[in-house]
DNA sequence: GTCTATATAATGATAGAC
DNA sequence: GTCTATCATTATATAGAC
């Protein structure tokens, strides 16, 4: 074998790494408060090699975290199905680390070179699955009010979780939104 | 009188054109793309000036922004009467300059200063106004259910109205955000 | 493939003259 | 009450050695 995969001399790995650690801070800190500085030292490795990989911090946001931005995994199975996986998923109480590329959004969409991208992104990987997914009249308009449901559910579990719901109250929302989103679904 | 109220060298005045112009550049760019030079330039005054009665940039964005992140005045009347007002007012498709709290809001989140300020504000002038209208059960779960509804809406027609919707979708989305605000609000 | 050293360009903020 | 000049910091990005 040529190299040991997990060596310090191992472009592959390298990058990478270099990705985890981006996903992480921009998950945390949005686009403009990421430093490549932080991302560098997250993924124990030198400053340059950034660009050297990625070109700039555009380039690695793009490879991060754009590909992520996808609504079509949660899209299969009937009006129901979607209807009961998308209210327990965005009714969510749990600890908030990691990476969520919805998340990354919003705390990205006021920069002027990240936000148009991820505008991009979402029309053709979360709004328009979403559009062909439906059957009847009005698909634009349920679409849209699915969408926007779910955006401001980001909002309030995943990036404002400071604000408590106790469990009554969390499983009431459940089901007053699985209903709203399964009526929208079907029609 | 002791001064022209438009002079240059009037305090209250420039303070007042700080704060307009602060309002536009906070709703255009978010907090971390504001520049305070930028804001001087659009109020016509010098850049130091900023700091002399602000104090500093976070200062004047609590008084520039903060105050208008308020859903109170939206919530008087009957349930039906908010609801179509609501709807009315979140499916619109005009033009989107001027100021918006709730855009800068969204726009403002991912900063470590901004953010808490503005989720603090957000609860106490949103979130309670809006629980302490509702009357029967599970207040908290059905005040939840139209805010984040609503901040979807903010986030899809003043944050990314690139994306078009013609006007009979959007009739049809009227409609159906209508009936479930409706039903959240009456309980 | 990875590092040190540095260029370049912004930013928020302030001292002190007028 | 307002201005000029400037400081101190921090950011992305790159040239070139190893």
């Amino acid at each position: 074998m040529k190299n040991a995969s997990n060596g310090s001399r191992n472009a592959q790995a390298t990058a990478e790494r270099i990705l985890l650690a981006a996903q992480k801070v921009f998950h945390e800190k949005g686009y403009d408060g990421a430093t490549t500085r932080e991302i560098a030292d997250r993924a124990g490795i030198n400053l340059t090699l950034i660009n050297r990989y990625f070109g700039s911090k555009l380039g690695l946001f793009e490879k991060a975290v754009l590909p992520h931005l996808d609504l079509e995994p949660l899209l299969s199975g009937t009006p129901s199905d979607v209807a009961q996986r998308l209210a327990e998923l965005y009714v969510d109480t749990g600890p908030k680390e990691g990476f969520d590329a919805f998340v990354v959004l919003v705390r990205s969409i006021a920069n002027p070179e990240a936000g148009p991208l991820l505008i991009r992104r979402l029309e053709d990987h979360a709004l328009r699955p979403l559009i062909d997914r439906l059957e009847g009249p009005n698909k634009e308009a349920r679409a849209t009010l699915i969408a926007t449901q779910l955006a401001g559910l980001v909002l309030r579990f995943r990036i404002m979780p400071q604000i408590p719901l106790d469990g009554q109250e969390r499983e009431a929302l459940k089901q007053r939104l699985e209903a709203n989103l399964r009526e929208a679904l079907e029609g």
